[in-house]
DNA sequence: TAAACGCGGATAAGTTATGTCCACGATTAG
DNA sequence: CTAATCGTGGACATAACTTATCCGCGTTTA
């Protein structure tokens, strides 16, 4: 049936981030649409969420748009993720132990649900290996995937 | 804005799968629903998709009902989550690096996106946390939470 | 033979995801 | 000063998904 899954947006915003911290100047929202090929006004929504979480800071006006608030080395993949996917776990423990027939005890409910448990300790794991990789690392594999040159044309990319 | 979430059936089938590793029989949908407190039509859709992924396997007819396929402590929480959710990574690359003016090349395309392995990576982890427990495991910490006496009374429950 | 049960398909309401569009204020180039 | 560029927030629209409900069918048993 239906499977979970992340929103499309974290792609795009963690791309936009990898492409921030190789920017000299502030990159307008228009830029980074057509870099990647994607949707400008929706893109626009996701900028102004790592905005909201202080990942990047923005510029108004004329020359203005987005950098990076923190080097790219301070900011990690779970970052990215957590500003557009929001603060909440994946799985949300309804409590069904507390009803039926044989609900459990307010005694037993001072502890959270088994489930739960183990379902939040996934969730930190999942966590755990998101926050060891930053924005920086990924600048790192683009250069070794794509050669050296990559952020050098994207520089003068950005600069037309 | 939109969170990475998990559908609520997950949590009914770990439920389910930790009341029938007690059963001493087939349970019906009906005993499961009404022990559980919920739906038992949308239950029913969740057990078919146990019964599909061979965790459960279905008696028909009068006295018929859903039993466990192999001990409980050979199915791990993993197997019922990929069940219901479907075997799907969350994360799915829609491999933005190669549009734009500046496509990434054919050559570094034979690797996956960095983004991508970062993201697979960390399902993956989460994936390793949810095979470490089991059904049974899941049945200890209940004794240990709610007391000895809860699975027996569950059992006189079913029997009625 | 009737009641209890699982199975699969059709259906539908509510919510979320994915965008689009516009009015507004800020900034800057000319 | 005026145009053009840019971010911001809100309203709006549509497709997809979640969360169910219901029905007819075949199976099994009291």
């Amino acid at each position: 049936m239906g499977d979970m899954k992340m929103s499309g947006g974290v792609e795009w915003a963690v791309h936009c981030c990898v492409v921030l911290s190789q920017a000299e100047g502030p990159v307008p929202t228009q830029r980074l649409a057509e870099f990647h090929g994607i949707s400008r006004t929706y893109l626009a929504k996701h900028l102004q969420q790592l905005s909201r979480a202080g990942l990047v800071s923005s510029t108004e006006g004329r020359v203005g748009g987005y950098r990076l608030t923190r080097p790219a080395d301070e900011i990690t993949v779970l970052d990215v993720v957590l500003a557009i996917e929001g603060l909440e776990p994946a799985f949300r423990c309804t409590e069904i132990r507390q009803n039926g027939p044989l609900p459990a005890s307010p005694t037993a409910c001072k502890r959270p649900c088994g489930v739960n448990r183990v379902m939040q300790a996934a969730e930190q794991a999942w966590r755990a290996a998101l926050r060891e990789v930053t924005i920086a690392d990924l600048a790192v594999t683009v250069t070794k995937d794509a050669g050296p040159q990559t952020f050098v044309r994207v520089r003068e990319w950005l600069a037309t």
